[in-house]
DNA sequence: CTCGCTCATTGATAACATCATTGCGCGGTG
DNA sequence: CACCGCGCAATGATGTTATCAATGAGCGAG
């Protein structure tokens, strides 16, 4: 794919604002964007629609381009999402989206189970016999036990038959990622948390909606857990 | 507000894709559009671009604009979600929305019982007694009735006091404003939801977070419940 | 069958016209 | 003299058009 020439100029000002160095309030023009990052008035026009369309900016006549108050982001927009867990406020948007997982993913496997494929029934048992044997080895804080925990709970999303979960799956994913690359993650996973998962797989396969909503949701809490007791709240 | 001239030729595409009158694969020119629409290129350009940020479409030299199968959509944007919900695929995708609500609803009603403000508590309790008042008349499908319905639900994803939650507030809103005008809402409530909306109340009032979840639980399952009856699954 | 050419179509820039918004200054008034 | 309202001009977005560069899909030649 061709660089398109907008997207760094999209990216630089999505992760501005998101981070809070343009705040509320301010005020920029399509002059000054396309001098700043040599590209015409064009280009900087294009920027500015998406970033609109994010729900970032608003833009008008004589007032130029002017930055929105939070609330009326699009946080739920992957772009936005992956923009703040990259900024200042990584931690509280980290506590967010857990807390997002603790609502969808109990559902999820629950419809998982009752309409997942045959294969990805046995994907999951094979992935939860894996962690267990990477986890109790001590490699719960390596990047081969991470593969294993994203694309357990990948699947699961995208397993559910609700596109709206699915549409979750990747943000699921970059959370899971981000607690592991926070270090939050103990090097011997508790041995709740192998059992949960093997619960949620075992469910699965068996079509036992109810019990794999339960074993979720202890992951899920599991999870919840060690983020506030790494990063206390803070609201 | 001005009528920007790139809004419409935005709105009716969007429509058509997402109602599946252009299939995935099919391919749009800018100066199609342009023709179309009696816009110049430009403005084609920036309804195009607005368009590929919500993942409809994907833009290159000599292959002009190609429509994406619907996994590469941004499900979860309002605009997409408006534009579903009134394409053909209505009852399908307010059972997937409903299937999220049943998902975040009770979790942000037993958020919304931690940290609601005293206003909010008193403004909720007085909804739950106008509308069991509204529905022991007969009025249970009337627009004032639906306006407290709404505003209840708005007031508790608003108060949870997570961002996420908040910004599915307007997608809960329109969803049930929906089931009243696909007249799927009885003329007398089901005694049992004005209960769990009066317990929904009291709990959030009382600050008693369990109680909370489990009565929005309620709510949410006997939605669920109707709009089955109403629309057998077709999957 | 494969390589390479061609041309349609997007990507990007520039110059220009238009128009809404806003802030400032002018004049009138109490 | 202070204050308020009105209109005007500066500003910057909106939209159009023209032009060139880049690219890649399809087709034709070898």
């Amino acid at each position: 794919m061709p660089p398109v020439l907008h997207g760094p100029v999209l990216d630089a000002l999505g992760r501005r604002i998101t981070a809070g160095e343009l705040p509320a309030g301010a005020a920029l023009t399509l002059d000054g964007i396309g001098a700043e990052f040599g590209v015409s008035r064009t280009v900087a026009r294009e920027a500015m629609r998406l970033l609109e369309g994010l729900g970032l900016v608003r833009s008008g006549p004589r007032v130029g381009i002017v930055v929105l108050p939070h609330d009326a982001w699009n946080v739920l927009d992957p772009k936005v999402i992956a923009w703040r867990l990259d900024g200042p406020g990584r931690a509280s948007q980290l506590r967010s989206l857990t807390e997002l997982r603790q609502a969808v993913e109990p559902l999820a496997a629950a419809c998982a189970a009752r309409g997942a494929t045959a294969a990805v029934r046995d994907e999951l048992v094979g992935i939860a016999r894996q962690m267990r044997k990477l986890g109790e080895a001590g490699e719960g804080d390596g990047e081969e036990f991470l593969a294993l925990d994203i694309r357990m709970h990948e699947l699961l999303m995208r397993s559910s038959g609700n596109e709206l979960f699915s549409a979750l799956a990747d943000v699921v994913a970059v959370v899971i990622s981000g607690r592991t690359h926070l270090g939050l993650m103990p090097a011997y996973p508790e041995p709740v948390a192998l059992d949960a998962h093997e619960a949620v797989a075992s469910a699965v396969a068996t079509g036992d909606a109810d019990a794999a909503e339960e074993a979720m949701a202890r992951i899920v809490r599991e999870v919840r857990g060690a983020l506030d007791a790494g990063a206390p709240p803070t609201r």
